[in-house]
DNA sequence: ATTCGATTCTAGCATTGCTAGACAATAGAG
DNA sequence: CTCTATTGTCTAGCAATGCTAGAATCGAAT
């Protein structure tokens, strides 16, 4: 069976190497520049066995939404674990979102602006991006205030933060003063 | 020379044609069913028309959002101007803003979602889209609170707005809890 | 009525996502 | 070691997309 197991294994790795390619691919030059032919080329082989992979590009897309959400969930607990009390920690949450979105702009689209065929919001909805909302609620939870239902709260702060960060990046809202907004939205929305 | 003028006004009343079109088939059928073959379909004329009056598709959906934000701007003066005191005018903005995003989808994406080649938050900004935050800015500069600056304040409100609006219509936020999830925006974020 | 300029259309290009069917590599039997 | 059957991969192609060149047609002014 030792064949089997290392035709599997070189599979897998086919797999990862076509996400990580599509991935660097749409960072450098956009989900518009990922087609099939390019990504295939780069992994040097035929666009059919990307098939054989995901069922077609919006799959492809889906895969790299999860493996973001993974990471921005760890980002998300990495920033808050530092923190001493509820302020700071809700502000190194916000800081962290926002940095994420800015440094990874095609994996935020991925999760967030395109189709990637993923379920939300309900119980088919993959693991990661439960995980990433429940880091998320990790932290908001104990601020959202008395009577407040906290995944409530927690979706209001989410949005707010998704809106910051899809406004800046398309150009909407100047750059600059990004911090200036993160710090009164901590200040509004969060009980201390 | 009023030959000329009925042809300009054929031309102005076709490209209005157009337009109505494109955001009809968009609000039916969602814009990657707005084709440059339907659309031309649609008109009873040729595709190459098309290009006699837009550069392209994009100029189209940055047409189409301009109408937008015109009627977005009248809807948030319309809903504001009944109310009577600061806290109902916030309320009635926002409510009336995610009405605008949840009942003209297409057009909402037009504005915010899709690239229609227009500037943004600059001096090149058209009118039409900054009058509709000059809208916004009206109902929330009085509650912006002392010592914010107003325009960062309706900066971050609009960007909560548009979160939730953008994360409901994508399934990301069940759609049934918006109404508290506004109340617990507009008395969070607000000062009153 | 004819000419000439503007307008509109036909036909086509290159690119896209995706797939059928031909071809090649390889594992297992003899 | 050879043959066969399965598994895997590629070549070639389809229909749809945005956009454009050049032919054809229309209409206004002479």
């Amino acid at each position: 069976m030792s064949v089997q197991e290392r035709k599997e294994r070189e599979r897998a790795a086919r797999e990862r190497l076509i996400l990580a390619t599509a991935r660097e691919l749409a960072e450098q030059q956009g989900w518009d520049a990922v087609t099939t032919r390019r990504l295939a080329e780069r992994i040097e082989y035929s666009q059919p066995v990307l098939y054989s992979h995901f069922r077609g590009k919006r799959e492809i897309i889906g895969a790299v939404a999860l493996e973001g959400a993974t990471e921005m969930a760890a980002a998300l607990r990495a920033a808050t674990s530092a923190a001493g009390g509820p302020r700071t920690r809700v502000t190194a949450l916000a800081r962290a979102y926002l940095d994420f979105a800015a440094r990874n702009p095609a994996v935020y689209d991925a999760m967030f602006q395109l189709d990637g065929g993923l379920a939300f919001a309900n119980e088919d909805t993959p693991e990661p991006l439960k995980d990433a909302f429940a880091a998320l609620l990790e932290s908001l939870g104990e601020v959202a205030g008395d009577g407040v239902h906290p995944g409530l709260f927690t979706e209001v702060f989410w949005a707010a933060l998704h809106g910051l960060a899809t406004l800046t990046r398309a150009g909407r809202l100047p750059p600059q003063d990004t911090e200036r907004r993160t710090e009164l939205l901590v200040d509004r929305l969060a009980i201390l």
